[in-house]
Order: C-alpha cells, then structure tokens, then sequence
DNA sequence: CGTCGCGTTGATTTTGCTCAAGATGGGTGG
DNA sequence: CCACCCATCTTGAGCAAAATCAACGCGACG
C-alpha cells in the first residue's frame, strides 16, 4: 500500500455550520453521497473516529486480489479502479469507483480483486473488523452498507448484459452515459463529462482492446453523438441518440 | 406468475427428528444452505410461517424485470434462470439459482432481471416487505441475507471476467466447473455434474451462440476432458486439466 | 410415422483483435 | 523557451475467433 497514511480528518477546513464541532467528518462533501450520509452526528463521530485518511497517486496500489482483506474503504475523492487478473495478463476492470463509493461492501476472507488509483485519490480507511462492530451497533449503518450492496449486484447485472451482448459501439455509449450519469448522482455537471481513465483501463472495463475504444470513439464523434477535442472530456453532443444506442435500440 | 401457489410447507414428510414439532420448515432438505439454515427453531418457525410454497413447471415464468418487486423468493427444488433482455431479443442470462439460493438479494423497487424455471421446481415465496420486517427483528436473518449478497457479488465479478476476458473454451471450462463445485457446495456429487440447462441458456449465460458452445462442448469431450453420452449428465475425466482452461492456464 | 425441439456439424461472414506505423501532447532537461 | 521524449491515442491492414446461415441427426411425443 502506498501513500501515506496521515492523521486528520478533513480534506478541507471545517466550515461553520450547525454541524460543525461534532467531528469534522460533519463538514466533509461526500457525506451525504457515501456510506456516512445515513449517520447521525453522533453517530458520524463514532464512525469518523474509526476512519484515517489516505492519499494515493495515480497508479499507486491499494489492495490485491487474494489478500486478506484487513480494511474497508470510502472514496473521498478522485477515481480508482478495481480489477481481477489472468496468469497471461488479460484484466477485466469490474468496476471504477468514486467519491462516495465504498470499497468492502462485499465481506470476504480475502480481496476479491485488485485497488489501483486511477488519479489522485484520497479515501477513509476502516479496520473490517471495526467496521462489523459498528455496524451491528449502528442499524443506519448496516442498512445503508446493504443499500449499497444492493444496487452494486444491480449496477453489475447491467455490467454482464454489456459485456455478454452488446457490440462495442454499445459498450462504449453505455460507458459514457453510465459516467456521466454517475457524475450527476455526484452533484457534478453530468455533460460535458470527465473521463478520468485511460483507453486501456476503458477497454478492459468493457472488455474491448485499447484500439477499438478508440475507434468507437472516433465513430462516435464522425456521427455527432459526442465532440470535445481533449481525450479526458468528452460532450455528449445528442444524450438521447447515445443513450438509444447504450439502450440496443 | 404461474404454478399454482400451495399452502403447507414442506416437500417431505417431516422426519421424527428432535427438530420436528417446531415447524414444518424444521424438516426443509435445504434449510442448512438456504437463508433458513441461520435461523433459530423459534427465528424459524416465525420466518417460515411467512412463506408460501410455490412450483413451476420448466418454462413457467416467475417475474419479470422492471416489475414492482413485491416477493421474495428462496428455490427448494429445481434450477432457474435469471435474464435481461435487449429491445432486440439478445439475452443475458445473469445467474442459474439452484435450491438454497435466494431471489430478492438486491431490494430494489423493481425486478434487476426476469426469472423463469428451467426445470420443474418448488420455492419459498415471501412478502418484500414482511422480510423486511423480519430482518430488523432477527439479526441472524440480516446477517444471512447480508453474507449471501456478498458472495453473489463475488460471483458476479468473477462473471464479469470470463464475459469479458475468456475465450469460449475457457468460458465452457469454468461453467463445467462451476456447475460441478456449486452441486458440492448442496451435497450433490459434483462429478458427473448434472446440467439441467439448454445450449441455449448456457450460451446466453456465457455470452457465446449454441452453436459455440455446441463445438466447444464436442472440442472438450474429444480433448478427453469430459465424457458422458447424455447431453444432461458431463462427465468430468481431467479435472485438474478442466480447472487449468478454466483459470486460463 | 411424422413433427418438433434440441443438439451437432459444416461453410461463410463479420466483428473486433493483432500487428504495425504514425500523430499528439504533456513533461523534462538543456 | 524550445526541443526532445515518452506515454497515450489514433489509424490502417490483415487476421482469427466466434457469429451467422444452413443442413442434418436424433429422440420425445402426439
């Protein structure tokens, strides 16, 4: 694991509010999109005083697949990405994550696949054992981390129909309305939308080679579906002839 | 919803067992895998007094995605398949359910897939909402459901490797597998592994055509790596041979 | 005995992969 | 400040794995 572990709980100084002197968790802007938003304010310092801040930089690794999986997770801010490996080197990205995502809603003996940072990140970090303590003793929190979980199981449902039956073209529509989708949920301008992530981690999310995500993107922009002269914004030029095609019609 | 909904409980006589006298469900063959196997004999017979029995016959239809999901369901007896559909007819079968799984893992509001028997078979069904009564009031129950979503999750993300990364071959290897490990897990040999589902399903399971898994079923079985003259019954020869495809050695 | 659903096999096509060669652009050092 | 460098991205040409199209075998069932 690298980046440094620091102690301290804000990523930006506590504002004034009527929140404010309870745990500085109170002022963090992912709250309410994170596991954290179902909390009380007592509740919320209980939780926070478990939690130490981590940064990492882009292509710095949290976890591996198999390891004992000692922590849980919540994205502050940035993108990373989880994936699993074959012997050979083929790697299928299963998921990107981002601020208000939690890592460990799955509760296993062992990481079920690989954390990597995307860019810049930083993320609270639980003990799991604290974590199952808690959440036994704080009902929010054990409903809130089954939400979670369930709309996981939901979001990779789509994730397999996409992967076993769509064509590429539609692969990658559905990828950029999915981000710019979860842009929004996140508060943020949901077009143009921020595609942190490289060719290559895109096509190993949508199991397709780098070079045909960057055909597809191109097609994408000769049809004026989407424009944007940088790689890492895209505009969605026509929303509902791009979601049509991520849909199969 | 077809199959006629019976009362009564069980599939079996009760057995004169210590348990018996409680509830019927006491007796259930697949308690000990099912979400039931966590509870108490009194946690049970409250849970259980809640359920109804259901059968359907091979291509009775259960629910339909995108439907309000009003019902819970836990499978005693039979396989059934889970599937999203394109506008265009292309299928995804999501997950194969065999008895002890359960159906409801996610709640949402509506359906994440379609579910229809592929053979004949009996299940549990609850209300949405009184299983979610029940499980504020039997920690055991939330804590079952909880470790049950987390292993689907693991599943899934491991399907999302073969869809997205695995040739054909491996593809069919790993399901063989899969089938063989999961009929262990119930007690069941897991060699020769019995595959109650069409070409078809598998393909739509496993994102390739009949036809692929046709050949490839035919390359496997000339390769010396399966036997068995009945399309329904696969004989495993090599299995460490099969696990090596499978995990892409 | 004929039909129908399912599975197998063969011939051909197609989508996306592989291999290869440039373009682009951000970062670094002179 | 500019030139170079290296990552990343794009584009092209040929190829291969699996899809499609088509025919046929086989057992179940009426």
């Amino acid at each position: 694991m690298s980046g440094a572990p620091q102690k301290g709980s804000t990523l930006k100084p506590a504002l004034p509010k009527s929140d404010a002197g309870v745990h500085p968790c109170a002022a963090c802007e992912v709250r309410e999109h994170a596991v954290c938003g179902a909390l009380t304010l007592p509740e919320l310092a209980k939780f926070g005083g478990a939690m130490k801040h981590i940064s990492l930089e882009a292509g710095d690794h949290l976890v591996d697949e198999g390891e004992s999986e000692t922590h849980v997770f919540s994205v502050t801010a940035g993108c990373l990405k989880c994936f699993k490996l074959l012997p050979d080197g083929r790697r299928q990205v299963v998921g990107f994550v981002f601020p208000g995502d939690f890592l460990g809603l799955a509760k296993a003996d062992a990481y079920t696949s690989s954390v990597e940072a995307v860019t810049t990140a930083t993320l609270c970090r639980m003990d799991r054992r604290e974590l199952e303590k808690m959440s036994t003793s704080i009902p929010n929190l054990d409903k809130r981390l089954h939400e979670m979980a369930s709309e996981a199981l939901a979001e990779l449902q789509g994730q397999l129909l996409l992967l076993g039956r769509k064509t590429a073209h539609e692969r990658v529509a559905t990828f950029l309305t999915m981000l710019s989708r979860r842009a929004e949920e996140r508060g943020l301008p949901g077009n143009p939308v921020d595609v942190p992530m490289s060719r290559d981690d895109i096509g190993d999310f949508l199991g397709l080679t780098t070079e045909t995500v960057s055909r597809t993107f191109s097609r994408l922009r000769k049809d004026g579906l989407i424009g944007g002269d940088k790689d890492r914004r895209v505009e969605i030029l026509d929303e509902d002839g791009l979601t049509d095609i991520a849909d199969g019609f």
